[in-house]
DNA sequence: AATTCGTGCAACCGCAGCGCC
DNA sequence: AGGCGCTGCGGTTGCACGAAT
């Protein structure tokens, strides 16, 4: 049995958004404020679809966006973010007031992309490119020596079983995340502070399994809760991770925080 | 001036996660 | 425990607009 639709599609309208509308909806997130999207286009007299207005306040209307260019700090923090986290926009957003997911994607896709291909470095794994390697267009495929020579964090979170660097992580508790020289090399930089602390009561311990691979103690859906202080968390917003559990390797919890990466990103390939 | 092409952005679509029952 | 509904996310599409020819 299907799911039943977002709307009623036969009379919903679709495509730019009216002043009228907008000022509708303005109106109505100021009287009742956000949520219930499902009913708020019937609330407020709008013939759109729930998901539609929500994505329309989120993305244009909201009072505290920030309109313009990017800086050139946000950029270098996009890319920074980008090449630890992945696409993970709404993580990104988080961590630049006044931007949405919407927008980072669209320009990560426009400029960004572009910026890093012009530097020499793939995009997507935010390695050197080689020459005639399909990263030149764009295109990423699992089996490029790129990744399978290692990659950094994001992709490992996709499945890949190596990790950048023993010494990126592990040791400590510290509150930030070095990147491996490779990639840090790449990026004219050296720390990539981001601030990500691992909670000490829910660090697993770490243990060498009968395939020799150094893990933590918690075995299939690993996980190590990070406070990500600088991704969202703010105002001292602890960890809530206790009981929490997901078939993803990354956990937005309900505030749209990374809570969980999977524990092989900090597998260490050199330890066999 | 007209047409073509490229770019940027807003919006849509499908899916996954989560909470409730 | 499993189904259902809602919300949010990421990928993709389509249109508007400016530059190039």
């Amino acid at each position: 049995m299907g799911r039943s639709p977002c709307c009623e599609k036969a009379h919903t309208n679709k495509g730019a958004w009216t002043k009228e509308e907008d000022q509708r909806l303005i109106a109505h997130i100021k009287a009742h404020g956000e949520g219930c999207w499902r009913s708020l286009p019937k609330a407020a007299g709008l013939l759109r679809c729930g998901k539609s207005c929500r994505l329309r306040w989120i993305n244009y209307l909201r009072p505290d966006l920030k309109r313009g260019n990017f800086t050139d700090e946000e950029d270098e923090l996009i890319i920074k973010l980008h090449e630890f986290l992945g696409n993970k926009w709404s993580l990104i957003a988080g961590r630049l007031p006044g931007r949405t997911d919407n927008e980072i994607k669209n320009y990560w896709n426009t400029h960004v992309k572009r910026k890093l291909l012009a530097r020499g470095v793939d995009p997507q794994t935010h390695r050197p490119l080689n020459a005639g390697t399909a990263a030149v267009q764009g295109i990423h495929t699992p089996s490029s020596p790129a990744v399978a020579s290692g990659a950094s964090p994001h992709q490992l979170a996709g499945g890949s079983s190596c990790s950048p660097d023993a010494s990126g992580h592990s040791s400590d508790a510290d509150d930030s995340v070095s990147l491996p020289p490779s990639l840090a090399g790449n990026l004219g930089v050296g720390m990539i502070d981001l601030n990500l602390s691992i909670c000490p009561p829910c660090q697993p311990p770490l243990s060498r399994e009968a395939d020799g691979v150094l893990r933590t103690g918690y075995s299939e859906r690993e996980k190590i809760c990070l406070c990500l202080n600088r991704l969202g968390l703010h105002g001292g917003e602890g960890c809530s991770c206790v009981g929490s559990s997901s078939s993803s390797s990354l956990h937005p919890a309900s505030s749209g925080v990374l809570r969980f990466l999977d524990a092989s990103l900090f597998r260490d390939p050199k330890v066999q």
